[in-house]
RNA sequence: UCCUCAAUAGCUCAUUUGGUAGAGCAUCUGACUGUUAAUCAGAAGGUAGCUGGUUCGAAUCCAGCUUGAGGAGCCA
């Protein structure tokens, strides 16, 4: 019969296990009254206790250690009576006492300045859990919905979204003159993705439904506690969907992924909640229950002005600002916003325009907190007018490009919807973590690489 | 990138207008066989983020830099 179990199989089988003699490894969280070990493995968020036979003052915290011993119940919790001990090496406790480890609350900045050791905190292997676990489902889900997962190039020469600033890619020597990009490895300009969508673009052609989940990058210079310059995407495409059913599409979507975590994972919520104080369990069960507030862009504009007259002027992006009006003035609920309808000329050129020629069919959800987490469209069928949004938005940018992009509609009006999904922000949100830095296992944000 | 605020022991913070650097926790030593962020007694621990300036004297005032927090912009 095995005798190593993981502190996870221990709680799942502990009735079959119980007065039965077994092996476990992991390190320790807690030593009390020289007698009493509190032991994690990683495999859980929770810990098992160890009784020592006699009293013993050479266990240091933090040590990993095999316990072969005897599990039993004792006052109604599990625990194991210990037989015999092996310690895995030794603790440098001059390192360890100096490190995020130590028996004491760090604040996340210190956390994250030793990303390397933050998988052994509650705090984040919990968030790492769900992590994990949203990613599995979104493959999970999608697969059942017939997508086809694709990988997207992360180095490219095309700039999907037209603004905003992207990494370069070069083995040219920035000493000498920088700009000959034909002498350079692809004999081009070339530059880390920020998107994936115009290849999912063709990739449905032949596939009908797909997505990308990969990272992209961005080199805008944004300090905020929203934006990474290193964070990953979850794109969607497929063929055949109007505006409407990709909006349905969507919301069905996040539904189901906070559905699962609110299932799997509901001791690492219940622990986020106490550390973050926000009753994020009840927020999460409300947007699993409730409808998604839809208003179109046109309407946000009016509600923002009611309560301020020309507060914001139609044609503007809703920044943060006004955001947090509509959250906590306007709509009061803490429910994500559908809004729809967004201005041409805020938007990329890929998205269809409506008959008013003014606003394009496009949206956004955005949820309380972190904002937006979702942003899609229905894609624009005709040639000529993708062509012209491209030369009117991207006055600079080579238009050779995205030839081949253009191409794509050559092959018949196709209609077809997608929408990017923004991974952290919505760990962001699920966990409740006021910074997108503290839900990614080694963050890029500006000035920041270590 | 811009605005505001901050940086003191391993950690979290005190040090009221410039005058010898202080506590709790962690650590170390000792006590404790039902503790669970254990408890009790004692010890040790600091060139006050960095660089420069003002002053008899700077953690404290001034300038620059670095880093962080909040807000703005950009966005997912």
């Amino acid at each position: 019969m095995k005798k190593y179990y993981n502190i996870k199989e221990i709680f799942i089988n502990k009735k079959k296990l119980i007065n039965k003699n077994i092996i476990i490894k992991g390190w320790v969280k807690y030593f009390r009254n020289n007698l009493f070990l509190e032991i994690n493995d990683g495999t859980t968020i929770k810990n098992i206790q160890v009784v020592l036979k006699k009293k013993n003052k050479n266990i240091d915290i933090g040590i990993t250690l095999k316990i072969y011993g005897k599990l039993r119940e004792y006052n109604k919790k599990i625990e194991i009576i210990s037989l015999y001990i092996k310690k895995y090496g030794k603790i440098d406790k001059e390192y360890f006492n100096n490190s995020i480890l130590q028996n004491k609350f760090h604040n996340l900045y210190k956390l994250r300045q030793q990303s390397y050791l933050r998988f052994r905190t509650k705090l984040f292997s919990s968030i790492m859990r769900i992590r994990h676990l949203l990613s599995i489902k979104i493959h999970k889900y999608l697969n059942k919905k017939n997508f086809y997962y694709i990988n997207t190039p992360i180095i490219t020469n095309n700039d999907t979204e037209g603004i905003g600033e992207i990494f370069n890619v070069t083995i040219l020597n920035i000493k000498k003159k920088y700009n000959n990009y034909k002498d350079d490895f692809f004999g081009c300009k070339a530059n880390l993705t920020v998107s994936g969508q115009l290849e999912a673009e063709s990739a449905i052609l032949g596939l009908n439904k797909v997505y990308t989940f990969g990272p992209v990058f961005r080199a805008e210079n944004s300090n905020t506690n929203k934006h990474l310059s290193e964070f990953w995407m979850v794109e969607l495409e497929m063929m055949f969907y109007k505006f409407k059913n990709i909006i349905k599409f969507s919301e069905k979507f996040i539904k189901y992924l906070i559905k699962v975590i609110l299932k799997y994972n509901i001791e690492e919520l219940k622990y986020l909640e106490k550390y973050n104080k926000i009753k994020i369990i009840k927020l999460l069960k409300n947007i699993y229950i409730k409808k998604f507030i839809k208003i179109s862009y046109n309407l946000v504009i009016k509600k923002i002005n009611k309560i301020k007259k020309n507060l914001i002027l139609w044609g503007s992006d809703i920044s943060t600002k006004y955001e947090k009006i509509l959250f906590k003035k306007i709509f009061k609920k803490n429910i994500p916003l559908i809004i729809y309808n967004y201005p041409k000329k805020i938007k990329p050129f890929y998205m269809k325009s409506n008959k008013d020629n003014i606003t394009v069919k496009s949206f956004d959800i955005i949820f309380p907190n972190v904002g937006e987490i979702i942003g899609g469209s229905e894609r624009e069928i005709s040639y000529i007018k993708i062509l012209n949004n491209f030369k009117k938005k991207n006055k600079n940018k080579n238009i050779n490009n995205i030839k081949w992009y253009l191409n794509l509609r050559k092959l018949g009006k196709i209609y077809h919807s997608g929408f990017g999904l923004g991974f952290e922000r919505l760990i962001q949100f699920i966990t409740g973590m006021k910074n997108i830095r503290d839900v990614i296992p080694f963050p890029r944000y500006p000035g920041n690489i270590n």
